[in-house]
DNA sequence: ATTCCATCTTGTCATTGACAAGAATGCGCC
DNA sequence: GGCGCATTCTTGTCAATGACAAGATGGAAT
């Protein structure tokens, strides 16, 4: 029985999944990399030998974080073919994944430009822009990228409100529910409320 | 001329700036208590004096983000009228005074429940729910609370989109095109695009 | 079995936040 | 004018942290 074995069997996974519990328990500001060796159950420095700093570790969470996102909204679209559904889908993500949404939208955490990070929030963009192209042209307007800005406004803003904890416990009412109901209110244009 | 001077003129004061600026500068995330005392000129334990620690500096600055928000939403209401400007006029406070923003948003850095800035958020919600009593009713729909929901949602998730860096250089465009286009998508339905 | 290398440990250092104790300042007060 | 005295700031210190260097370990390839 080793109480510190070497070669633990998959360490970088162990980390992040230890940085992410950590994240929802004490927020990716006081984060620490000593807190997330203990929880591994390694030494102090294990964890910078894999991701090379703090930084570095978060880089690779944010990049799970938009690989995840990216494949989540288009496996909705693809099943439903609603963009409503994926802008709901969105806020679910955001919900049920709160340390990585946490991290991916706090760029000053991270290194923001490493290739695996920008390639994967392309893809979660992409993913985004294209349910654009499923709805009428009355609702799109005359550009379609003002219309993916603003639905990726409204669903990021709204997700980012309910995670901020800037909204009373009076306006979140149920996350679902109110979800739609914002969505429908940018989507449903001419439909009746 | 003492170098280190005695009761400073006004300290609290020139440690939120210093801090404003550190944020700029670095991040609210690597923001250092001791670097806002050299900024500042004083020993390093004097802003602690102060603000308690950290985390009460950091809701020093939040509750004053939020109260010059709410001045600024209020006055730009009261000179238009019109909740589209509002709506521009949250994306473009955010823009200015970024390191105020970037702070208010992000809670797990500061004290959230301090009376200060619940009441100081409490005057911005109100400063941007009043402006939906301007809309006429086939905007808002039936429930206020939804579109004020999705009216704050879209222009915080725009200008959270904006200073995050999600953005590509390609969807940002100008600020005030592209925060009006949206702020149109969301409140001009029916009218010609 | 020997070599080799990725993985992890141990040790160390500068920086930081927090706190305690002390010093300087200016104000009220006589 | 001088004396308390609370406020403001300084100095000193400690534990925790991130980063790095150097060493130990053990599996894999040969």
């Amino acid at each position: 029985m080793t109480p510190r074995a070497y070669h633990h069997g998959d360490l970088p996974r162990a980390v992040l999944d230890a940085a992410a519990q950590a994240v929802l328990e004490v927020g990716p500001s006081q984060l620490s990399l000593r807190d997330l060796a203990r929880r591994a159950g390694v030494s102090h420095a294990a964890p910078a030998y894999h991701f090379g700093n703090k930084a570095g570790l978060l880089t690779t969470l944010a990049a799970e974080g938009f690989q995840m996102l990216a494949q989540h909204l288009t496996e909705v679209l693809e099943r439903t073919g609603s963009f409503l559904e994926v802008g709901v889908a969105y806020v679910h993500f955001a919900v049920e994944h709160r340390a990585h949404t946490q991290v991916m939208f706090r760029p000053d955490l991270y290194e923001a430009s490493r290739a695996d990070v920008v390639q994967a929030r392309a893809a979660a963009t992409e993913a985004l822009t294209k349910g654009i192209a499923t709805l009428p042209p009355e609702v799109v307007g005359p550009d379609p990228r003002i219309a993916a800005l603003a639905a990726w406004s409204l669903v990021h803003g709204f997700a980012d409100l309910w995670l901020g904890g800037a909204l009373t416990e009076a306006e979140r009412g149920d996350l679902t529910e109110s979800a739609q109901a914002v969505a429908r209110f940018l989507f449903d244009k001419g439909t009746a409320r």
